[in-house]
DNA sequence: CGCTCATTTGACAGAAATCAAAAGCGGTGG
DNA sequence: CCACCGCTTTTGATTTCTGTCAAATGAGCG
């Protein structure tokens, strides 16, 4: 979004960090704040460049400060499988493991927040109480895995399209009110945040079938394409109506509302 | 499955315990085990019991000793789909949540090693180590769920039975060992320890489907059916070839050897 | 033996992957 | 400004796979 929060110039501070209210720092106290301030350092990943290597033995942990990162298991015959899309705020690595079991990948340009996976995991060690908080919010991140893995295997394709779309509807909210009001929109902002060749592994299909499903959701009249990479959501009882789940399921599974993570920014 | 090691007729003692050497309770203190052993009881669940109901505010948590659980997420429409499996000394429940977002109900017939869930949080709170205990096995069936949910979006449906069935090959050696002996067998077993139904649910498919996909392996001579639960591997190099997968991806799948945990997600 | 339930088999329709090609988009350089 | 190039996205035609419906077979049990 803008670099300004990151006080240029000056050394990295977490209080003014724009995710310090969401991410793990949320619940550290003043002490463990500073102790994480002197591990962490900034780093710029541009969009395509790996980040952590399946199998790879990095050292390497943090979290998501803006863009988007995309968690990857390569399978034989080179087909890339998107495992999980991490947005501002969320956690990356694996602390405790050796090897890398999936690829982190930066779907678009990111900045992340980075500490050595061994001086954080010394670090767990020594304030149990953030360790709880890791514990936390890997339960949660365990829940939505298997809630996604449940959508995944027993939805039709347009299913989970729409009930992507309607997650992005909720958590591109604040990020394109402006665009929004530039446009005297009410109504929702679809904001795909990578390409769908990314979107189409992450839902289990191809592009070819995914661009047919939106193209069907166009028709209908469900949502109405602003760019390539944005659509308003014109009926959201619709979209809910192709999603296959309740309303009350959809919000559950956006957890938009979750203190401990969300999505910040992206363009 | 013998129960004799249970001690009938005497209190429940840990040390005397069938998976105390792979459950949680293997990283346990001589003092915490003590403790754990005041707050745990045994209880039985019949197959098909609900042993937590989704949407519960269930009190309880532990460890399966023995039998298998599945972990199932209802569906609009009814559908049950199976999310996980537990195996004995797995870890069941949800702790530090107070509504269950899956239901654990019995596959087979069933005992468990039950909790309070309150007071097991309590416990972890006084026991720091313990609580690192759970989120290492926490994060090992996160990356499990999730390497299992790359499998089910972007596999053929025999792809995922070959999968499931090497998985199995390898979980089998030790139970079956007897009857491998007894049938003069040097191949490994396959012991399917659900029904068609509920392995069909699990690998995201129909029961239909699922048999029409074993008997195409049974006719390529790659398994042979003993009983309508177990079968031969004769052909372990044509099973691979039909999962899509390198053996290691394969080995590393099924985590027969990790000491803590037994087969959480993809079996 | 007759009952029920689980599994297998068959026929068919529908959904999605694949192959192939056209259209759109963002750069670059003339 | 325009033409060109590489890339992504869309559209079309076709094949393959899978779910569904229906029926047959098999296993366990009183």
């Amino acid at each position: 979004m803008n670099d300004a929060v990151f006080s240029p110039g000056s050394c990295w501070k977490c209080d003014q960090c724009a995710i310090n209210h969401r991410s793990i720092c949320r619940g550290a106290s003043e002490e463990a704040l500073r102790e994480l301030g002197r591990l962490s350092h900034l780093r710029r990943f541009e969009k395509g460049q790996v980040i952590i290597a399946q199998g790879d033995e990095a050292d390497l942990v943090g979290n998501v400060i803006s863009g988007i990162v995309k968690l990857t298991n390569m399978s034989m015959g080179g087909h890339q499988n998107i495992v999980g899309l991490l947005f501002p705020s969320d956690f990356f690595g694996r602390a405790y493991a050796d090897l890398a079991r999936f690829s982190y990948e930066a779907a678009t340009d990111v900045t992340l927040c980075c500490m050595s996976r061994h001086a954080f995991e010394n670090f767990l060690g020594r304030h149990p109480d953030m360790e709880h908080e890791i514990l936390l919010s890997t339960l949660d991140e365990l829940d939505a895995t298997r809630e996604w893995a449940a959508m995944n295997s027993s939805h039709t394709t347009m299913q989970r399209v729409a009930t992507f779309f309607f997650i992005l509807s909720r958590r591109s909210d604040h990020v394109f009110c402006d665009a929004q009001k530039r446009h005297r929109m009410t109504n929702p902002v679809i904001a795909l945040p990578i390409g769908r060749r990314d979107i189409a592994a992450y839902l289990g299909t191809t592009p070819e079938t995914l661009s047919r499903n939106i193209q069907t959701l166009v028709r209908k009249h469900v949502i109405r394409p602003i760019d390539t990479n944005h659509f308003e959501l014109t009926d959201t009882k619709g979209l809910i109506e192709h999603s296959g789940e309740t309303r009350e399921d959809l919000v559950s599974m956006s957890r938009a509302d979750r203190p401990n993570e969300g999505f910040t920014d992206q363009a």
